[in-house]
DNA sequence: TTGCGTTATGTTATAATATCACATTATTAA
DNA sequence: TTAATAATGTGATATTATAACATAACGCAA
């Protein structure tokens, strides 16, 4: 990824190695290696990743994994299995714009719209 | 409502009461009066109360609100007001199935489904 | 290139959220 | 009644996140 200062990229990348979403506490140990001391530094620099859209935070787990669809900014449709841990992003689908259709027939102005589906992934049905 | 312990019943009506979602600690200082000592109390009631679908957790912002739709159990679709708080329960509609539908076209088994659109209510707009 | 505004980082402390473990009490059902 | 189950009391601790303030690096215009 372009543009990113070395720490953002070093957050990224093990962000994006990782096949479950990792945690902020997670992160820092997984880079004391690489100089991050505290958990701040880590919260910032998830921060700017969000805002950059890179990155999604998995609410339901209080964790981060890398965004790898190309969707509307701050669209995600998550699946997160309950027995496995790890999450896939579904592709982004006119039903995200349905969504905010009916948050806007409730007089609602959507910005961002998270869906987390909970359940059971392929290899752990 | 039926069937609640006096504990349960308490922290119920405090959360139907508010018009914002209530944080634990939040419930807690409400209900001190009423003999609540630990937080483990408070989300030990919390959890009997979202196994009995009676309350929603907004996982955007730790807190909880009162289940104010009926619609199928582990569904909801929650409208986050980013500038006064407040959020509205949107009535069930077919989206939320067909939500589950894109999950389970992608092999996955859906158990819940929280959406959750982030935006700005009809008041703050 | 110097100076200045902006963004990123270092560092320490602390706040906010959530769970565990274990003892006790209440409720239910055989 | 008694044994199993569910709820509660209580204290400790784990986990997640932010605040505050100092310093350094970067981008850019004079």
């Amino acid at each position: 990824m372009q543009g990113l200062t070395h720490k953002q990229q070093l957050v990224y990348d093990q962000i994006c190695r990782s096949s479950t979403p990792q945690g902020a506490y997670h992160l820092l140990d997984s880079l004391r290696a690489e100089g991050f001391k505290a958990p701040s530094q880590v919260y910032r620099v998830l921060t700017k990743l969000l805002e950059l859209g890179l990155i999604h935070k998995v609410e339901s787990l209080n964790a981060f994994i890398a965004c790898d669809q190309s969707h509307q900014a701050g669209d995600s449709i998550l699946a997160v299995c309950d027995s496995c841990g790890s999450v896939a992003e579904l592709p982004p689908d006119k039903l995200a714009n349905k969504v905010r259709e009916l948050g806007t027939s409730f007089n609602f102005e959507p910005r961002e719209l998270r869906i987390e589906l909970k359940g059971s992934c392929a290899r752990c049905d």
